[in-house]
DNA sequence: GATTTATGGCCTATATACAAACCAAAAGGA
DNA sequence: TCCTTTTGGTTTGTATATAGGCCATAAATC
């Protein structure tokens, strides 16, 4: 039971989806396409669509995703191909590393 | 009302979406914590957290980047600032963009 | 080996994100 | 100007994501 899931965001993560949602904006106008049918592309709803373009950190991730896929907006600056080899890449090296961690140290880094 | 809500994504969104939860779940290792204690740390519970680092569509971009800010894990390969200052940017360019968009010609590019 | 801890997978209750339907105002083309 | 279309902001009903348990298994330290 979520008791009040008020939940705080830090400074970047809402800028990260501010800058998202109005670069999705942007690739949209560019390719002249209305809310309505972008977002019927995408299988979702126009009111969807617009929180997404406002950068609402509630909206689930898979929406904004396929929106910014749709419009052409890349996700971690990297290309399909580049993307697909990485994700094998970095499965295959979870594969060789342990699966669960413990505090060796109880210092936690937090220099970062 | 949500008729049944059965959302089909595409494989770019999937992949994009098991990258990074494998890039936070590799970044929480590096870093030692456990995944509660992560959970802790951005607020949410540990199920969801298991759910992030699956790249499950599903999980609410918010928490989602609030997680993978906390292990480092930099959105859009950029730095903060360089983030903050194009969001900047853009947001003055869309000022002067047209606000609304109508289709002078019907034709819709699908070339990507 | 034994012990402790981390993880993964359930389950239930509830807060809420969503779709769909509105309406008003703004913007663009006539 | 008028007319059309897009956009923004509601409201409402409902599907569902989430928190918070619990338990079994895996993994790490002893």
């Amino acid at each position: 039971m979520p008791k009040s899931i008020i939940r705080t965001y830090s400074r970047y993560s809402r800028d990260a989806s501010g800058l998202l949602g109005a670069l999705i904006r942007e690739a949209r106008h560019e390719r002249k396409l209305t809310a309505q049918e972008l977002a019927d592309r995408a299988g979702i709803s126009r009111g969807l669509l617009q929180r997404i373009e406002k950068g609402n950190l509630k909206c689930e991730i898979g929406a904004v995703f396929e929106v910014a896929t749709i419009v052409g907006v890349k996700l971690f600056d990297a290309g399909e191909s580049t993307l697909t080899k990485y994700l094998r890449q970095t499965k295959e090296k979870l594969a060789l590393l342990p699966k669960s961690v413990r505090n060796k140290s109880k210092a936690v880094r937090d220099d970062f």
